[in-house]
DNA sequence: TCATTAAATTGTT
DNA sequence: AACAATTTAATGA
């Protein structure tokens, strides 16, 4: 996935809107770039709008007190985040970080809430944006404290799997070992050796790059 | 198209 | 954290 245009078009909520619907909120997308590693809205920052990963993958963290980091949310090319933020109409509390070269869409805050006003289809697939995402932050801090190292991977592959968040992400998503380490805080050979577990148990296969899901179901119902 | 080289990723200690 | 092995990407003949 590389263009705006395509990306638009594997959106669940893009074929609900009219020709003239599309091109208006086409135009008004801005695309930018980011390096790997890269910040794209520092915390606090004004919101530009609600954000889409066009290609790459994005993390979204956060810090703990005591300067420990942690990630609230993995995004992967195909995934839009960011409505609470506009909708609250208030700054951004997170980073968003690159965890690779990744190209972000920039949906204007104004068009936005045009969207909503005049889209049904539009406003259906927030609120079901919004269900999912509030069903994965309850998970998340459920399984924190109860899940090892293997389930941590598990959830983390499982969650960008969500169809729903992500519909675009294949059976085969392109993530190295080092970026899952970012996304669940543990170390690139940890990761490795949870891999290993859960390809064991024929929830996944491993590849260069990347790994294949086998069950995401599996892997969502991993508990160790 | 093929061979060579560099870079990225993985597996292991 | 460091190392070697493997895979991919890039380059040029």
């Amino acid at each position: 996935m590389q263009l705006l245009r395509q990306m638009l078009d594997e959106s669940d909520w893009w074929p609900g809107l009219d020709a003239d619907q599309q091109q208006r909120v086409h135009a008004a997308i801005v695309v930018r770039d980011i390096d790997a590693g890269g910040i794209f809205s520092a915390r606090g920052g004004l919101v530009a709008g609600w954000l889409g990963v066009v290609d790459g993958l994005v993390k979204i963290p956060i810090d703990a007190p005591d300067g420990r980091s942690m990630t609230l949310a993995g995004v992967p090319a195909g995934g839009w985040f960011g409505e609470g933020s506009v909708l609250k109409d208030e700054p951004r509390r997170y980073d968003v970080i690159a965890l690779r070269d990744s190209r972000i869409a920039v949906m204007p805050r104004q068009t936005f809430h045009w969207l909503i006003d005049n889209s049904p289809g539009f406003s259906r697939f927030l609120l079901v944006q919004l269900n999912e995402r509030l069903g994965h932050f309850i998970a998340a801090i459920e399984h924190q404290r109860l899940l090892g190292p293997e389930g941590r991977v598990a959830r983390c592959l499982a969650q960008l799997f969500n169809p729903q968040l992500y519909p675009s992400t294949r059976s085969r998503l392109r993530i190295s070992q080092s970026e899952l380490g970012l996304l669940t805080g543990l170390s690139r050979q940890r990761v490795n050796q949870a891999l290993g577990r859960l390809e064991e148990l024929r929830l996944l296969e491993t590849s260069y790059g990347g790994v294949t899901v086998v069950s995401v179901e599996g892997l969502d119902a991993f508990e160790g």
